[in-house]
DNA sequence: ACGCGATTATGCACTTCTGCGGCGGGGTTG
DNA sequence: CAACCCCGCCGCAGAAGTGCATAATCGCGT
């Protein structure tokens, strides 16, 4: 049986090319580098690496064995990431808030089972009522929004929200489209109650199509989806919520004023948190996926 | 960065349950498994065994980090695979001969993926025939048969081959079913033409209804189980065919006589060279997963 | 053509690790 | 109860590994 440790030398080699390098990334001495990556190839019985004037470069049978040597080292991540989670006690629930439509996304996609599988002591909940739940009060620990900044709350961008203006097919075909905002007032709209009367959307449309009687109103945003849907009107939506309904169309595009960025909001004390400060890692390193999911 | 060669001992210990004994089968003494463990303990700061009079045995701190250990043991000897794979030059070829109605099973089944992975620099390759290919003469490195021995081949039992009588559904429900071997003569027959008449069903069906004329003959099983499946008459068939069709019905149990063994083939010459002796340890490992192909 | 910088390779002193042997303890079996 | 076996732990001497300083090599730009 090999040096295992031998096989990080040669991982940190392919890296930097050269002894030299990989023995600083290591902390270590250029010696030991190159001494034992020699012994690691007298064991394995065939030279993994070639030795140029500039330092070294894998040879075809190194290149074969590197994915190999990765996926040793990305188990011995796990292992030590299941040691680091032990040592901050990373056991217990993040209760996390966001709005409706969001949580089948987060659920349905594999954001939430990738989280386990990094952290299976922590458990996610969700939580979500009609109103905005309060982090301050502990209602939640976090939250995705994409509402205005509340200054209590620290957080990171995430993700961009657009909101343009949808309407049905049905209705498209018998009334037409509003040719610019301006047009909005000769339709009839759909907007939210009283309940969210200071809600961007709801400022913005007092403000393009002011003294207009709403044809519909609700308190929700999913509300405003099926309100759209059913023809009642024409009203703006997100567009990843627009966007995803085939009857749906957007008839105005992204309204620029509606649009803010997704956020991931905690309490200042409980952002250094370790289970907090956990899930704000993972978060922030699946980006990518996180924006298809807010898209 | 701890040291990997820790984890050896971590699961030398955990396996064994003390330290003497993981020293013995790592080779090594006794003190420097109990101070590496003791090492790696420090290097996580918490314990993984508890000492007890008996030896050790793993907290349930070390019960969770167990089978993360063993992923990173596994990916080691993965790696340990390919080197070997390179040191005997295990590129190449391995022409398989069998039944044509296993290539279907072999290929669908996960066992040559699983091979592929295990040695990527090999191909596996299907050869058939009517007839039964020679070893002797090159034209297949291996085979699988459930005949009878040719002495000059070597091999190992894979499986067993189980043979009985069939009928058709629409048979049975218009002529019955045959109540006992002796029978056999009172239904129509169908079994192989002249060009397998030495075949142990051949020889067996003349046995048991001497005189009888066939109603159909065919010369290869799949023939067979096409005829029964038509209704032109009974016949036996090997089981693992006749029970996956679900319109044959096995009218007579299985037959002693028709009964052999599933053997994995190859010629002496051949045996021990290293491709073909890794085809043959990876089938034997994977003996179960074979014994369903064979069923 | 020649020096500069970056690289690999090696000699030497020092540190660390390993194996051996021994000790003490706790069961188990006559 | 006593002998035995298997166990963990520890001190010591020898072996192996590590870092530092240095030599040797090669490409590159002036």
């Amino acid at each position: 049986m090999f040096d295992w440790n031998d096989l990080k030398y040669f991982l940190a080699v392919a890296r930097h090319q050269s002894t030299i390098a990989a023995g600083k990334s290591l902390g270590l001495s250029q010696s030991t580098v190159q001494r034992r990556l020699a012994e690691l190839e007298r064991a394995i019985g065939q030279p993994l690496v070639e030795r140029r004037p500039s330092g070294y470069r894998l040879t075809k049978f190194g290149e074969e064995l590197l994915p190999h040597a990765e996926r040793i080292e990305a188990a011995v991540t796990d292992f030590e990431r299941r040691i680091n989670d032990e040592a901050h006690d990373l056991t217990g629930v993040i209760r996390v808030t966001c709005p409706e439509p969001i949580i089948g996304r987060m659920t349905k996609s594999a954001l939430i089972e990738r989280f386990q599988a990094r952290h299976p002591k922590l458990r996610i909940e969700f939580v979500t009522s009609d109103r905005y739940l309060d982090l301050s009060k502990g209602e939640a620990d976090v939250a995705f929004r994409s509402g205005d900044t509340d200054d209590e709350l620290v957080g990171r961008k995430v993700a961009d929200s657009i909101w343009a203006v949808y309407a049905s097919r049905s209705y498209v075909e018998q009334h037409g489209r509003p040719a610019a905002v301006s047009d909005l007032p000769n339709h009839p709209l759909v907007g939210f109650d009283e309940t969210l009367s200071m809600h961007r959307a709801s400022i913005w449309l007092r403000d393009v199509a002011p003294e207009v009687k709403m044809s519909a109103r609700t308190n929700s945003v999913l509300g405003l989806v099926y309100a759209v849907k059913s023809g009642l009107g024409i009203g703006p939506l997100p567009a990843s919520l627009g966007d995803a309904e085939p009857d749906l169309v957007r008839v105005l595009g992204p309204i620029q004023e509606l649009s803010r960025s997704w956020r991931l909001l905690a309490h200042p004390d409980l952002r250094r948190v370790p289970r907090i400060a956990a899930f704000f890692d993972f978060i922030l390193a699946e980006r990518e996926l996180v924006k298809t999911i807010l898209a």
